[in-house]
RNA sequence: GGCCUCGUGGCGGAGUGGUGACGCAGAGGACUGCAAAUCCUUGUACCCCGGUUCAAUUCCGGGCGAGGCCUCCA
């Protein structure tokens, strides 16, 4: 039973996938003109562990998951066009995203991220956009004006059905002032004429430039059809942008809905506050990955994915330092699987399934993971319930040569203790301490020797 | 001005008309040569003001506070 929060009603329901041979999911991807940031983060976390439950639920082979890149917007066509002006503009656009989005799909995967099935890309798609832009003209939905064909929103009875907006009492240009040639103040760019020394694609209306909302459209138009089950993203992109595809989409296919269930992720702040350029608090995953510039120390891709998980997708979430050495510590107290076989935990599985409780799921994988010390039986549930959140505790790779050396100094150590000389074997302890070390003493239940073991600090 | 979230103990975060979920951190104890690890015990809360009710953190109304969006920023 997997129920979900749908955005365009505002509730909880079950989810009844369209074909359950087939259950198809779109999310909204980043723009590569930068390195991701720990926002574009949160989306491709959350929905991996959608789609990893989808799959557990319907099957491997039965889950379509695209993720888009968007590689067409102003700032990277004008890059394209100055740093490569001899080639064909998709490959100008190509030489200059390569770089950020090589580093958006190593993030996603450092982030535990599974890739998903279709990775397209906007510069692929152009024809599929003028597609759905003749469909509109064709059925008068949307019009050529002022060197743009724009979308009628009047022209779509229901418009503004996902953020519940009326058109008529928004406040018109309340942040960019409205262009006279527009008929309605909400309608909104499909494509757009590009100037002689603009870079531009051909088209029935010349050469131009697509809008920014019609590239979703076609993408999942073209990967999952005209309708399919789950639309995710941030919560900012509820409008207009997933409105406005919405618009396109419907009104190109005629058809009811675009996406069964649409699911939004909250913001994410930045130790109490909004993350922004000029606030300086912007963080890049990159960043946090493998440099020290927040909190002074690299954090490896587990301890973002559990930070992350250890809210609700649909609170604000407020990134911090000390989340994360509590995701830390957490994940350093549960035992390392040899292997990750067999079912995941009921407990599990139902907080899953609850509109993705990923707090109340963590919580349940932390109590496996106190039981299955008591019990190795229960350690099975406990990797399988690890992987399908994706946070599977790693052991970390020692070669044979140190781990040796450091068996002998634990020995030595044992030895000097029986000596009762603990000035000395208190010496190794800090030394091996000291090189990331961790000796745990305990005694043998039997016998009561003093039994020690060892583990790399996590 | 409009639309939409959210407000629980030091922190994270459930939940319910009436017995203080849970995790992390903290405190105390056991263990230890001393620690660490482990185990046991433990404190502190429901933004404010009204209303409904035998009873409200939970329902209703009104405030206050935080955040987002209001058409080319994905």
């Amino acid at each position: 039973m997997l129920k979900l929060y749908n955005t365009l009603t505002r509730e909880k329901a079950e989810f009844r996938p369209i074909d359950p041979k087939n259950v198809r999911m779109y999310v909204c991807g980043p723009t590569v003109y930068d390195y991701a940031h720990i926002g574009n983060a949160r989306p491709v976390i959350v929905f991996d562990v959608l789609y990893r439950l989808l799959r557990h639920t319907y099957g491997e082979g039965h889950v379509t998951y695209a993720r888009n890149i968007t590689d067409v917007d102003d700032k990277i066509n004008a890059r394209a066009l100055r740093d490569h002006p001899g080639l064909p503009l998709n490959e100008a656009i190509r030489l200059v995203t390569e770089k950020t989005e090589r580093q958006f799909k190593e993030d996603a995967k450092a982030l535990g991220c599974l890739e998903p099935n279709v990775e397209p890309r906007a510069t692929d798609n152009i024809p599929q956009m003028i597609d759905i832009i003749e469909r509109l003209v064709t059925k008068a939905h949307a019009y050529v004006a002022g060197g743009e064909v724009l979308f009628d929103t009047r022209s779509m009875s229901d418009y503004g059905q996902l953020s519940k907006r009326p058109l008529d009492e928004q406040q018109a240009g309340a942040r960019i002032a409205v262009d006279a040639h527009k008929k309605n103040p909400g309608d909104f760019v499909l494509w757009k004429l590009s100037s002689e020394n603009e870079p531009g694609w051909e088209s029935p209306w010349g050469r131009g430039r697509p809008g920014w909302h019609i590239e979703c459209s076609a993408m999942s138009g073209r990967y999952l059809g005209e309708v399919f089950d789950i639309h995710g993203g941030g919560l900012d992109l509820i409008f207009p942008h997933h409105e406005n595809e919405i618009a396109q989409s419907r009104c190109a296919h005629g058809t009811d809905v675009m996406a069964n269930v649409w699911m939004h992720n909250g913001f994410v702040q930045v130790e109490g506050r909004k993350m922004s350029k000029s606030e300086g608090n912007f963080v890049t995953i990159h960043d946090l990955l493998h440099t020290d510039k927040f909190g002074g120390r690299q954090w490896p891709g587990e301890i973002l994915r559990l930070a992350m998980l250890m809210t609700h997708y649909r609170e604000p979430i407020d990134f911090s330092v000390k989340r994360l050495e509590e995701a830390e510590r957490l994940i350093a107290k549960w035992p390392v699987p040899e292997t990750v076989e067999g079912k995941p935990d009921a407990g599990v599985l139902a907080a899953l399934g609850d509109d993705l409780n990923t707090v109340a799921a963590v919580q349940e994988l932390h109590a496996l993971a106190q039981a299955a010390k008591a019990d190795p039986e229960r350690l099975r549930a406990f990797a399988a319930s690890a992987a399908l959140l994706g946070v599977v505790p790693k052991k970390t790779e020692i070669d044979e040569a140190v781990a040796s050396a450091v068996d002998a100094l634990v020995q030595m150590r044992l030895e000097m203790l029986k000596a009762k000389n603990f000035a000395e074997a208190d010496k190794i302890r800090d030394d091996l301490s000291a090189k990331g070390i961790q000796l745990k003493d305990g005694k043998d239940a039997a016998t009561g020797e003093r039994v020690t073991t060892w583990e790399v600090k996590r």
